[in-house]
DNA sequence: TCATTTAAGTGAGTCTAACTCACTTTATAC
DNA sequence: GTATAAAGTGAGTTAGACTCACTTAAATGA
């Protein structure tokens, strides 16, 4: 009666045990799915995906670190045809918006389960989910150095008010509560952070301007 | 052999096993709790716990709520006597990072599992939650109100953005890697916020300023 | 073409931990 | 002192992650 599975590459298998997997964790969540669902769903038993995947968790690791990479895609590209540190950082803000909202239960899944501290610190995943983050750190570095963004603050604390920023803000939406209208939001948040981050104070920069006017003044006066 | 426990009220076991487990799951975290250990450390079996708590899951968020509403304590007496929207703010922020340095293994137990979605939409946590995050923005919206804050964007998207980003930036000091050095912290994230929150823009604001000196500027020239 | 080898796939079984329930025991009320 | 309410028990059930000795399809090589 068991009809034994059709044998296929051990690479075959694994992308569609990463698929299973994805699709089922993204639904259910982590907890919920069970690999023998998962072993259901690709068609074959249990014992099967432990050849590949030495346990749950790693398998979800797995799904995690493979969307990631096809992620990052042309991100970086993308940034290449755009100038001035806030158009750059507006775009970085937009683009990552665009991601949650393309992709809610996905991402879910991913704050999640990302920070479970035993298996994240050090991992594969930390490592690219730091060179993603990288990206906007360089932005604002590059901003800094250029005299767009003041350098009175770590680029560091930027990253994750703008980050920790949009999580928060976005929960509600990858919850199924509500929209997310990325470009509204993309724009209040650089409008936001830019009156925080430019170089010039609104202080310093009036002060000169009132001893201009003054010095003027002064120069009519006496000239009348 | 096996000694029976020591009968106690009603009131006074639950108070022992919500003590136990909130150790355990602090130390631990949540999955790697078991509830066979937390019956041990109350020295009661656990079917016992089961008289007082429906599922494990049920009395982790009895652990948390409990915290929470101790938590609470003087925070808005604290506040009123604290004027202008700027400190408001600022202490609203190092109150928020003395909690999670003071706390930082329950700290991050709430966040690891503040979100699980199923049971947290609509639950007493979210509504403990969402009282202490009012806060926050009661303060923002006087000092929209006073003329102090900018009312061109939404009080709850700078609230998340303040508390998002502060849960982001604390993530590695709860984890146990670093240090948090929470007045630096405060101070640098309201100086951040602080140029970008006041109703005074500073472009339009420099941009009048020139125009006026230039205009002075014209009437010195044709004068002379 | 057939024997050998390799590795994909199996499924019965173990183990752990949450949860249940019929029962026992102690304190309190009358 | 007996009845009763409620605290406590512990042997069981169940679910799901994980293991392993085994089976069998395919590839390899004479």
């Amino acid at each position: 009666m068991s009809a034994t599975a059709p044998r296929i590459s051990r690479e075959e298998r694994i992308a569609e045990i990463l698929q299973a997997a994805r699709e089922l964790f993204s639904d259910k969540g982590y907890e919920q799915s069970s690999m023998a669902e998962i072993a259901a769903r690709v068609g074959v038993v249990e014992g099967t995906i432990y050849k590949y995947f030495e346990s749950k968790r790693e398998l979800l690791l797995s799904v995690l670190t493979h969307w990631y990479e096809g992620m990052f895609g042309d991100y970086a590209e993308d940034l290449n045809g755009i100038h001035g540190a806030r158009a750059r950082l507006q775009f970085l803000i937009w683009r990552h918006l665009r991601t949650l909202r393309d992709n809610p239960d996905f991402c879910r899944l991913t704050f999640n389960e990302f920070r479970v501290e035993k298996d994240y610190h050090g991992s594969k995943l930390q490592g690219l989910n730091k060179r993603y983050t990288e990206l906007l750190v360089q932005v604002l570095e590059e901003g800094m150095q250029s005299g767009q963004i003041r350098n009175d603050l770590p680029a560091s604390l930027l990253r994750d008010m703008i980050y920790g920023g949009i999580e928060h803000h976005a929960w509600p939406y990858l919850c199924g509560h509500g929209k997310l209208d990325i470009d509204a939001i993309a724009e209040q948040i650089t409008g936001l952070l830019w009156q925080g981050i430019p170089t010039q104070n609104l202080h310093t920069e009036t002060q000169r301007l009132t001893e201009l006017a003054t010095r003027l003044e002064q120069k009519l006066d006496s000239a009348s």
